[in-house]
DNA sequence: CGAAGATATTAGCATTTCCTAATATAATAT
DNA sequence: ATATTATATTAGGAAATGCTAATATCTTCG
């Protein structure tokens, strides 16, 4: 686990996006995620990569699925961290609605 | 406060350390910094202003000195963001040495 | 005032990041 | 087999980021 690099991959918007979606406890497909974030296939799969290089989401095939999930398994350290971000996000979502 | 700017900022690791040392409640001028984080000058310098100008540190001029120190009013959603980053950055420490 | 110390800023460059468009791969359905 | 759907990857370019070296600013000291 790179504390560096988890922090930067949060840092991209889309990227926060896909962790909010990501982390409700469920699976979500590519198709799902570029649809509920606006983002075209290829940047979508591409920022699911880096998620998943980090070790923040983890995947699994399912038929032409790809299904990400949020990794079950992180330290705690880190699931601290992902926790007080998106909550931070989420308290931003509703001061701008 | 704009968090996608703070995390990028806390993803340095220059800055990350800085925010270590700054955090500890006390104050601490660019020369300290530069010292302890082994950092070029100009660096230094150029690190503490986006630490500042993301809103995560203030400063105050203090004869030729400028003193750093963690912002005492952060949010309850950032503050708990640095915490937990502190707090993951100080395991990780441990667990290197 | 002129020198020295501390900090900030500028300029130029190398590296990284992110994007789009195109192409490849994998699984399903006809 | 071929077409379709879902996903990944590649190539090429634009923008952001971080560094060094040099210069500017601000404050103290003699």
């Amino acid at each position: 686990m790179d504390l560096r690099r988890i922090l930067s991959a949060l840092s991209e918007p889309t990227r926060l996006g896909a962790m909010q979606i990501v982390c409700d406890g469920g699976e979500h497909c590519v198709c799902e995620l570029m649809e509920r974030l606006n983002a075209t296939q290829s940047r979508m799969s591409r920022h699911m990569g880096v998620l998943k290089s980090v070790g923040l989401v983890v995947d699994r095939r399912d038929a032409q699925w790809v299904r990400y999930r949020c990794n079950p398994d992180l330290p705690q350290s880190i699931q601290r961290i992902i926790d007080a971000v998106l909550d931070a996000a989420e308290t931003d979502e509703k001061a701008a609605a």
